[in-house]
DNA sequence: AATATAGCTTGATATAAATCAAGTACAACC
DNA sequence: GGTTGTACTTGATTTATATCAAGCTATATT
């Protein structure tokens, strides 16, 4: 169950500095002025770089520590013990990752790298001690705890009460988005394509369904000329239609975050 | 749209004294010290009671409160406009509904009461100013959102991934478990029953189901000696039985409630 | 006491999604 | 260049849950 901490490659030292990094006006220390970066760069942990498929921490263990993605797609789900998978949320570079507010006890979830990934890692313990010193830290993790809900309530109305074409049309607009809000990141984004590192089975396990299923779903959401996944991108080809089959609401997604 | 502040009802003077109040441990500012609670108190509106079935907030408006729930059950959800509801979570005393970091949004649900309840309103302006001057207060709510969190995650994987035996169970015990966590505060609260003030399509648009099937569903429970739901009282007949069902981890459900 | 109403039950039927089972395309590897 | 394995597709069938419809309690209302 420990994590193998040789799936972890140390990154050379390039982007390392936090005063200068792109991603950070997305991420946790956001707020925090530049002569309490200190702060951040001390507790800060290397760069870590992650494999397609690995984990990143996994459910029952202790936290120890909480990352700031840098780049590439994450996974966070719950497997219950007869096998299913529920993926309850993508994370996306700038997304803060593993925080629990009481860290003695053990995560109930577990992050898996979808692409090869690059994350900051910061000891809970620092961070709590940090989180004490710096207000404007505590206010901006408030603001992102606060999106994440956000988003959890809308994934939660989509598997509750919409079809599965529903909730694909759903998923793909609001990844799309998302990406999209935070482009200059993403390597790949196009006008109306991005991306897309999701296997059918990730998608199944998102939305409660079978991958069987999601095949079937999105080949009619195909044969509509409404999406198109091939090579791993996404490409949105008739907005409108799917916005209203989803009943997406734009605004809901992204109007507060932390970016804008 | 508007709500009609005719539903509210000013509650007589007793029990309004932040510094005495009996909520106060498990509610946002259990952590402010006593020296600080004029703050609290300054802010604080009346004390509101509401009756059964009254919105306290609806989607779509610009939050003007966030609200400590005081007494009774309220349930937090959200409408697809082709009329499906879905509840994601139920409030009990302590809770704090309605809050979202960005105010200057619309909220993007609704809460509801299910019994009469009384609340007390902090307007959204105020309290952002306070989450600025008291540190602790910030790092309070950073607790709950943390936990409403874990909660959400739970809920998903319910729906997402179980039948809705198991989801009736899981909602049963998760339910059972925060009112007996808070048990001094919930009336009629018993060794193996509490007061259950829902409906079986309340149950329904929390599960993702229908009325008719939780009807079919929660009398396979009864028959199987598992559960009682009579008379708006839930009681727990075969609590290993039933945990084991519905693969529910109670350290999950309250380890890191704020009382504990 | 009579009546209305909301919540629940139960049966018959329909449907969305799961399951089981083969087969295909395609990238990764030797 | 062939082989292996993973992801995806497609068809046939089953199953869980939804839908439609009618009747049944309780509780509230007059």
């Amino acid at each position: 169950m420990a994590i193998n901490y040789d799936n972890f490659i140390v990154k050379p030292g390039e982007s390392t500095q936090c005063a200068q990094c792109v991603v950070r006006k997305l991420a946790l220390f956001q707020g925090v002025k530049l002569e309490n970066l200190e702060w951040t760069q001390a507790i800060r942990q290397e760069q870590f770089i992650l494999k397609p498929k690995r984990r990143l921490f996994e459910e029952g263990e202790p936290p120890r520590y909480a990352y700031t993605l840098f780049s590439g797609w994450v996974a966070q789900y719950q497997t219950s013990p007869d096998g299913g998978r529920m993926i309850h949320q993508f994370a996306l570079p700038g997304d803060f990752i593993g925080f629990q507010a009481k860290s003695g006890h053990p995560i109930d979830y577990s992050a898996q790298a979808l692409t090869e990934i690059t994350v900051c890692a910061f000891p809970v313990k620092e961070l709590n001690k940090v989180l004490k010193e710096l207000p404007e830290l505590s206010n901006r993790l408030i603001d992102m705890h606060s999106h994440t809900i956000k988003l959890c309530r809308q994934h939660m109305l989509s598997v509750g009460r919409k079809s599965a074409k529903q909730r694909l049309a759903y998923l793909f607009l609001e990844l799309f988005h998302r990406v999209k809000a935070i482009g200059d990141l993403m390597p790949g984004t196009e006008e109306d394509s991005i991306a897309f590192p999701l296997s059918q089975e990730d998608l199944a396990d998102a939305l409660g369904l079978t991958s069987v299923h999601v095949s079937r779903t999105l080949r009619e959401l195909t044969d509509e000329g409404l999406v198109s996944v091939r090579h791993r991108r996404l490409t949105i080809l008739n907005e409108p239609a799917l916005t209203d089959l989803a009943q997406f609401d734009k605004a809901i997604v992204i109007q507060d975050h932390p970016l804008l």
